[in-house]
DNA sequence: TACTCGATCGGA
DNA sequence: CCGATCGAGTAA
């Protein structure tokens, strides 16, 4: 039985543990041309401003601000001046973290699914809710622990070895991993 | 206002 | 390994 999860449930401080969580969840997609649901296979968690890799390493600035309002929000960015990124702002208002959804099924890298679902900046700031016409579900799915296997990010080497090694990238053990440690 | 550099990807 | 491509962020 679907349940949608309310963007309430994505204001824990723990972002780490809502990465992980979202692992097994689905990412729907509602637009005019009809809706797309899959399973949520790759996150990665930036958790703060002492978080070197994360976007709100040096405070609030224009494009992080939605990071700083209550989770359950989209953050939508460009990235390489072509790849739109999107990530679900977690934890308290006030508080800067966020996930950043990596791959879904049928979708790996995440420039590939904002491109696959239609999802650009246009949906920054929105709510993760059916108005905005896009947000997660439950559909049941129970990953045991072992099923999870964690990783550095990608990508944030300019954080430095103490960030870049946290084990922050979270992905199904089924899924084969990139060849990164 | 100038300059640097990306939370990536596809092709050589 | 390298180029694409452009806006945010920083320095000045």
């Amino acid at each position: 039985m679907p349940r949608i999860v309310k963007a309430k449930a994505f204001q824990s401080e723990k972002t780490v543990a809502v990465a992980r969580s979202l692992l097994g969840k689905f990412l729907v997609r509602s637009t005019s041309r009809g809706k797309v649901a899959r399973m949520i296979i790759e996150v990665e968690a930036y958790d703060g401003e002492r978080d070197r890799a994360c976007h709100a390493r040096h405070g609030r600035t224009v494009r992080n601000a939605v990071m700083y309002g209550p989770g359950g929000v989209w953050y939508v960015y460009l990235c390489y001046g072509m790849h739109e990124m999107l990530n679900l702002v977690t934890g308290p208002p006030g508080y800067p973290a966020a996930v950043l959804i990596r791959g879904i099924e049928g979708a790996r890298g995440p420039g590939r699914l904002t491109q696959a679902l239609a999802i650009d900046r246009r949906l920054n700031g929105s709510a993760c809710a059916p108005e905005s016409g896009l947000w997660i579900e439950d559909r049941g799915v129970r990953l045991p622990r072992s099923a999870i296997q964690a990783t550095p990010r990608i990508g944030v080497d300019y954080a430095g070895p103490i960030w870049a090694k946290k084990p922050w990238r979270f992905l199904l053990a089924t899924a084969s991993p990139r060849a990164d440690g």
